[in-house]
DNA sequence: ACGACCGGTTGAAGCGTTTCGACTTTTCGT
DNA sequence: ACGAAAAGTCGAAACGCTTCAACCGGTCGT
């Protein structure tokens, strides 16, 4: 039944549409790409001849000739991280607005990984990238910015301030999370958090000690526990080694909602109880947080929006190369719940 | 510092490398694809010319020329269910270990949305494609097929034997819920899932009728909930339902665990306890199914098994277009937790 | 010492599109 | 009814790469 669908190679091409349909290969290009300035009749036999040998365009080809393809790739730090399917949500919705494709990469937290994406993306000739960096010298990106591939930075603030950005104040957010453990009474404190070459690791950090120093505290009142990762694992894993501490602290600050599910199931295995022994705090308020074993303390940020907006300013400038630069920090906001529950012993 | 990076038009080609390292542009070639077939000196040059100009090769060209891409795309269901990240995670790593590239996007349940990116898969002549379909119909798949682009099912057993597939046995994973229940004593159950057109929630609700025949009860003993979609959303939504019904059954299974998540925080919300008052399985244990606030029963499913071993598969026909193809079914587990647990009154 | 062979290198022929100037036919204003 | 503009259509020239037959000195086996 498709015996005509063969051209003299393997694959239908437009020379064989056109020959067809009785036409020239550009009569059969403007069918595809300016419809209305062929004629009526012309129009349907084209399409008819396209359908009956099921051609189907070349992108390689189009794009070859174009010179720029139609996608905007996207990397994101962790795909396992309902924080950042948020993210990527967002961006996608306004991109394919804007009639362009959407490519979604995980860089896994990996410089290296990022590093084999970045070039794809330059091999490729995407029209522009949205990245969320996993390599905290930002020399991953020196080679967009050589060649003029427009990008934004996503969940991260640009230190060049002629590249564009939207983050949210992550500084902000650590100090709120901690404010709200100092409020509660808790003098003893732990952050969690890892590996510290990602940026927000360490502003969340650096916010937790802007809030100990603003209640007058000195910085020891919060001992840091490493990870490696930044998943439920490994929040598994510190939760394991802060049971295994002599004085335990009374309040845990984590640096995302993984790590905090992953240290409530270590507290739960452990009989330890969570907020009356240790009361712990989250970030992201992911979706999960409000339904885990004790509803979770976090930091909300508004992911979509952060992934609408950075696509937004990326179009922007594909539309104006000249545009102006700008670096978006949103704010974060504390979703208090039963997790940091005052214990009433220590309440003040 | 960049002046001799333009060639004559914007983007340096590989005839600007050869002109600056005065060699023909297929010595250049030479170097980027078979460098052993060139002298180590002319090599040398060529490099350093490569990496002064900046160049980088166009994929687009390469690809029109080779005839095909390097890539394999995967589309999945919903991007914002863990499940389909662990199997993303499992394609991705066995893909890019053969050296190919990976591509993965979401079709969000939307067989529209499925239609839009299989054919920009077919424009950009993928090597293979990896799909989780959203159109029960499997109408969007037939087009690769008249093209002979090579395809796997994912989570989803292929109907026609002419396919290959890899998924693992809804029917029994319903079988094995519904019957936990039942030994559980419960008598009186629901079915919270859809829409029906996904088949992963006609067969597991099949399963659980299938259980119920096994046990001599009639079909009646367990009534259906129907969702629109299957995240945490309509899971809460399910539950404010199931809660305005006049006699609630005392067991719930749902299709996955975002509904069964979603319905936890309803009956939390309104203070019916759970397992005692609502008992409740979940679907794919999801690694936040362990950390829910009851922690949650649910059916286990080998989701990076099953995303490895369908790339596998696929890769295989790559490389052996004749190779027979094959439907691998694999088996779920039972994995039991508190949300079950068995009410003192009722045990038997 | 001569042909065969071999490691390197070249240059040109496409790959399937889009684009654009040229050409043909139709339509229209006067 | 005539010339001009408009509406369609054509065909060839790129786009940047890979591939491959041909070529060019050397080296080797005999």
């Amino acid at each position: 039944m498709a015996s005509h669908t063969a051209g003299p190679a393997g694959t239908v091409g437009i020379k064989d549409v056109a020959r067809a349909a009785g036409v020239s290969v550009g009569t059969v290009s403007n069918v595809i790409n300016r419809p209305d300035s062929v004629a009526e009749s012309t129009r349907a036999r084209v399409l008819s001849a396209i359908d009956r040998l099921g051609y189907v365009r070349s992108e390689s080809a189009r794009q070859l000739r174009a010179g720029s393809s139609r996608m905007i790739s996207l990397l994101v730090l962790d795909m396992g991280n309902p924080f950042f399917v948020d993210v990527a949500r967002g961006a996608e919705r306004t991109i394919r607005d804007a009639g362009l494709g959407v490519m979604v990469c995980n860089s896994a937290q990996d410089p290296a990984e990022e590093a084999t994406y970045l070039s794809l993306f330059a091999e490729q000739r995407v029209r522009g990238v949205l990245l969320t960096p996993a390599d905290a010298t930002g020399r991953n990106i020196d080679a967009f910015r050589r060649h003029h591939i427009p990008f934004v930075l996503v969940d991260r603030v640009a230190e060049d301030s002629a590249d564009c950005s939207v983050s949210v104040d992550d500084v902000v957010g650590g100090a709120l999370a901690v404010r709200h453990l100092l409020d509660s009474g808790h003098r003893d404190l732990a952050y969690v958090g890892g590996p510290a070459r990602i940026r927000q690791v360490q502003d969340r950090r650096d916010g937790a000690h802007n809030a100990l120093a603003a209640a007058g505290l000195p910085p020891e009142t919060l001992r840091e526990i490493p990870t490696e990762r930044l998943d439920v694992a490994a929040g598994r894993d510190a939760g394991a080694r802060l049971l295994g501490l002599a004085d335990r602290p009374t309040a845990v600050f984590c640096a995302n909602d993984l790590l905090a599910l992953g240290l409530l199931q270590a507290m739960f295995a452990a009989g330890v109880r969570v907020p009356e022994e240790v009361a712990i705090v989250g970030y992201d308020d992911i979706e999960f947080a409000a339904a885990a074993a004790v509803p979770l303390t976090s930091v909300r940020q508004p992911a979509e929006r952060m992934g609408a907006m950075a696509a937004g300013l990326l179009l922007d400038e594909l539309q104006d190369p000249g545009h102006p630069h700008q670096s978006v920090v949103l704010q974060p906001e504390l979703v208090v719940r039963r997790s940091t529950l005052t214990p009433p012993g220590k309440a003040e």
